[in-house]
DNA sequence: AGCACGCCGACT
DNA sequence: GTCGGCGTGCTC
């Protein structure tokens, strides 16, 4: 008798497992690996949906195994790779595989199944990677610096994932937001045919999105260009994976789990054999461990660095720049460089509002800059791109639209600002924020960097931020902090919270930032090396699943969470999530 | 989540 | 005696 191991779809870790299912007569020819199926949990009516995970000749279970109660859909939705790949995520974040699942396998929509055939694909060639050594084609995981220049980026990308569509094999390219899908979409269709290409976002329609799922489970030799839950995409014959920028926060998953994309992609590198690439302008403090530890490979683009001078307001200087806090030195080269084209000042915060007294405001910028066309870009006023003509172009972090030629000059201003915030993260965000700004100049353009100092300005104007990132992580080990360990938050009941740091093993030292909420839960984080991970993680589960069905679980007839678990949370010490476009530093 | 089973207090 | 409280355990 064949049988159905199904995962239902449910949050609750007391169904995290496979559950065997008959399958009956009716039914026999639908029912296949990988279909969404709804199935009876606990008799008597209730049914829940689910996916067949496989067929199996024998089941282990004791008692009577209930019938599928019915076939959704024949689409063989669930990939056993991507099923693999949940599993594991789920298993390393002491988490419910179906969380997982849910990010990966979008709404049905019945009508788009209905419509969707596919088709032969055109050919496509494979292109040279222009400006890396050669290793950059043949090196199974790297950790690749971009060459600063506007949308050389994207043109790497897609250079590098030309070779493996020529062969047949699909790429997946996750970034961390919409305008840098758009930004590598535009640029991919310049070279790659339509059909070869498939966007998967959030900012889709649920039938849009749901196409493009198929697609990606269906059509082998695609390029897939979406956001952090693209990592887990169906893809057909994965040759290659990338991951746009990992430092960037955007890249953490909200939902539980609460996974990074990045680290769900070297997982994936591990299961699949793929071959990964982590591309940034400014190496993340984590791509820059898996360097050091020798589990990525590094490589760097032939050709000149960006000229970055650092500078200082001096106080003696008077007049207009004085008043809007722009060194002279730079005031000066960008007034020059506005004769040519655009300008581009990254500030802390926009200043177009009802300003604060100590705000810079447009109108400063624009005393500072007479007759300059001033525009404002920020997360509430998004500007994708200017032209080449003379502009004054302000914006904050993460929001700096695109100039076709690159930028005459960049400013980059308020660093003293923007280093004040009380994060782990604050250096590697700034760094990683401003040479972003940086690519976006022309090439030769020049680059003044205010109120940055030492090491960091150093770095800068030497373009080694990698040694940055190995100060940085030299750092954290020397304390004990993430990176160089991983860490879990734990919530719940002082006494849970208890049990479970006793039942993962973990010495008094490496419990921090015990903190009792207002509503009595203690909020306790844990540290441990990586490779007593799955150990940790195994032990976590097993109280969260005590606490789950057992005593405490429940009060005043409504459920309670007994005991949360939250891995490698990148929220920890104070960092608030820097959200592109916002003012940062304080006010 | 929901629902069944089971072992202690007030009841027709 | 036994009706039902919810604490406890299970879901193929």
């Amino acid at each position: 008798m064949t049988v159905a191991r199904v995962v239902v779809d449910s949050p609750l870790p007391q169904l995290d497992r496979l559950f065997d299912y008959a399958i009956p007569d009716a039914l026999a020819d639908e029912v296949a690996a990988g279909v969404r199926v709804r199935v009876p949990v606990r008799a008597q009516g209730r049914t829940m949906d689910g996916y067949v995970v496989e067929l199996a000749e024998t089941s282990d279970y004791q008692g009577r195994l209930a019938e599928i109660d019915a076939v959704v859909s024949p689409v063989p939705v669930l990939d056993p790779a991507v099923w693999r790949l949940a599993r594991r995520i789920a298993d390393r974040a002491a988490g419910v595989a179906s969380d997982v699942l849910r990010l990966a396998i979008p709404k049905r929509r019945a009508r788009v199944e209905s419509a969707f055939h596919t088709t032969a694909l055109s050919v496509v060639g494979a292109m040279p990677v222009a400006r890396y050594p050669e290793a950059v084609a043949e090196a199974d995981r790297i950790v690749l610096r971009v060459i600063p220049e506007p949308a050389a980026w994207a043109r790497t990308i897609v250079e590098l994932a030309s070779g493996v569509l020529a062969a047949g094999d699909s790429v997946i390219v996750v970034l961390p937001d919409q305008r840098d899908i758009e930004r590598l979409l535009a640029v991919a269709a310049l070279v790659l045919p339509p059909d070869r290409l498939v966007r998967l976002d959030a900012g889709q329609s649920d039938a849009e999105r749901y196409r493009s799922f198929l697609r990606a489970r269906l059509e082998p030799g695609v390029l897939i260009v979406g956001s952090r839950a693209a990592v887990l995409a169906p893809a057909q014959r994965l040759g290659l994976l990338i991951v746009w920028d990992d430092g960037d926060p955007m890249l953490h998953e909200p939902h539980a789990p609460g996974v990074h994309a990045r680290d769900v992609a070297l997982v994936r590198q591990e299961l699949s054999g793929c071959r990964l690439v982590l591309a940034a302008h400014a190496p993340s403090v984590e791509a820059e461990r898996l360097v050091e530890l020798g589990y990525c490979r590094r490589i760097e683009p032939a050709g000149r660095p960006p000229r970055v001078v650092p500078t200082v307001l001096q106080t003696g200087d008077a007049g207009p720049a004085q008043q809007a806090r722009i060194p002279s030195t730079a005031w000066r080269a960008a007034s020059e460089a506005l004769r040519d084209g655009p300008v581009l000042l990254q500030v802390s915060r926009p200043g177009d509002e009802a300003a604060i007294g100590t705000e810079r405001t447009a109108a400063d910028l624009g005393r500072a800059f007479p007759r300059a066309r001033i525009i404002v870009a920020d997360a509430a006023h998004p500007v994708a791109e200017v032209g080449s003509q003379p502009a004054i172009v302000v914006a904050t972090r993460g929001a700096e639209p695109v100039a076709p030629d690159g930028y005459r000059a960049v400013l980059l201003l308020d660093g003293e600002r923007m280093l004040a915030r009380e994060s782990l993260r604050v250096a590697e965000d700034y760094v990683r924020t401003a040479a972003n700004a940086i690519a976006l100049a022309a090439p030769g353009a020049p680059v003044y960097l205010a109120g940055v100092g030492g090491r960091i300005a150093r770095a800068f104007t030497t373009w080694r931020l990698d040694e940055l990132a190995r100060e940085e992580l030299a750092e954290r080990t020397a304390a004990r902090m993430p990176p160089a360990v991983r860490t879990a938050t734990l919530l719940g009941a002082p006494a849970a919270v208890e049990a479970a740091i006793t039942a993962a093993g973990i010495a008094h030292d490496d419990v921090i930032a015990p903190v009792r909420l207002e509503d009595g839960q203690l909020r306790s984080v844990i540290r441990f090396d990586y490779r007593r991970g799955a150990e940790v993680a195994a032990a976590l589960r097993t109280e969260i699943l005590r606490h789950a069905a057992g005593r405490g679980a429940r009060r005043g007839g409504r459920a309670v969470v007994g005991l949360r678990v939250r891995f490698d949370d990148p929220l920890l010490f104070g960092a608030e999530p820097m959200r592109r476009g916002a003012a940062t530093g304080p006010a």
